[in-house]
DNA sequence: TGACAATATATCAAAGTGATATATCATGTT
DNA sequence: AACATGATATATCACTTTGATATATTGTCA
């Protein structure tokens, strides 16, 4: 029951949302999902080949006119059982590496004045991110209130700008809200643990 | 400048501590980092050994009477150097893969009530953890007022029953408590996403 | 026309993971 | 004394993941 090994898993999911191609999928990780997951080329283009090769994914290759040639990959009825029974399956808790985190563990026999200049680079990376979100955050909270589809949602689901009812794309938006405000908890707890750390080892 | 290919890094930092066998530096990982970083053994004795071939830490043998053989690395001046180097140098932001975030993500076109389901599960694996670092930390802090050793800050710091002064013994502990707070932070972050989540999603 | 960025697929060495094999020693049980 | 069990300790291996780069096409702007 691990974190890892959830490559297939993942890209099986995301084609469940529409059909895409290796590099939409790698945009929409890189863009929606960089807070709690990641996917990369060597990863994502090896493992949709297998994917089809168990009949999870069926690929069609889409050569539009006066378009480079795109591979996209769509899930199959078996793909969707397997994800289905994977979304029931029991989880592994998150698994996480923070370079600064460790910094500051390991400083512990170095001047205070390290650990210290290691919290004020912590908060700051944070920080930086934290803004990022909340700009997001803000363009998505509007939209729900007014019922819009802002662009940067309708990028990140839509291929084709294909008509979408009311309904859904209210749903759409509100899971993607709810998962960047995810990210956002997650920012605040680091930011708070900075205030912490600075408290406790004196300015 | 990415949070992964820093395992000899990381060596090197355990090391800084104190000479560790592989073995005790998985110990330690397991027991006091695992919420902020991991090792493997697949990764730690051939780590190890790359160390003790490029001079950063060496190797000594330990036989003492009628104990298992235990190989005991220990950190050079070149790996001090190298150490510190590392400590000032930029740090990437932390990289996570959270398998319960991803399903919720993912399960946006599936009935609200799997949606529940996951949060529901993702609430409770995350309280049960926060229990224990509560735990951890009520002793931590009784043994900071109390200026004591706890036994388990002991077995993590010390190899050996060696005499520590109270002041380094102290720092220890510190490091050791602000370590755990910034783990029941993160928790803390998480659980109040599934709250609201279930509040947004309706009970 | 040329420079540049975005789109798109692909590959690979190096690093990391999970699991298992092997062996020694301490403890307790029958 | 024989045996089981669990902690200590090192090691290995197939598989997965990462980071980086190579290659080519299309769109844009000067």
């Amino acid at each position: 029951m691990s974190t890892k090994q959830k490559t297939n898993l993942a890209l099986l999911g995301l084609l469940s949302w529409k059909p895409m191609s290796g590099y939409d999928i790698k945009k929409l990780v890189d863009i929606g999902l960089s807070h709690f997951w990641n996917e990369n080329y060597g990863q994502i283009y090896p493992t949709l080949n297998r994917l089809v090769e168990d009949g999870y994914a069926k690929k069609k290759v889409d050569s539009s006119s006066g378009k480079r040639k795109r591979n996209i990959y769509s899930i199959t009825k078996k793909g969707e059982d397997k994800f289905r029974d994977w979304i029931s399956l029991p989880s592994s808790p998150p698994s996480v590496r923070n370079e600064l985190q460790l910094k500051f563990f390991l400083s512990g026999k170095l001047p205070v004045a390290t650990s210290r200049k290691i919290i004020r680079a912590y908060r700051q990376q944070q920080k930086a991110v934290l803004d990022e979100y909340m700009d997001s955050e803000k363009i998505l909270r509007e939209a729900i209130a007014n019922d819009a589809y802002p662009e940067e949602v309708r990028q990140i689901f839509e291929g084709q700008p294909e008509p979408l009812n009311r309904k859904k794309r209210a749903k759409q938006c509100g899971v993607f809200m709810l998962t960047l405000r995810h990210g956002i908890l997650a920012i605040e707890g680091r930011l708070k643990w900075c205030d912490e750390v600075m408290e406790y080892l004196g300015r």
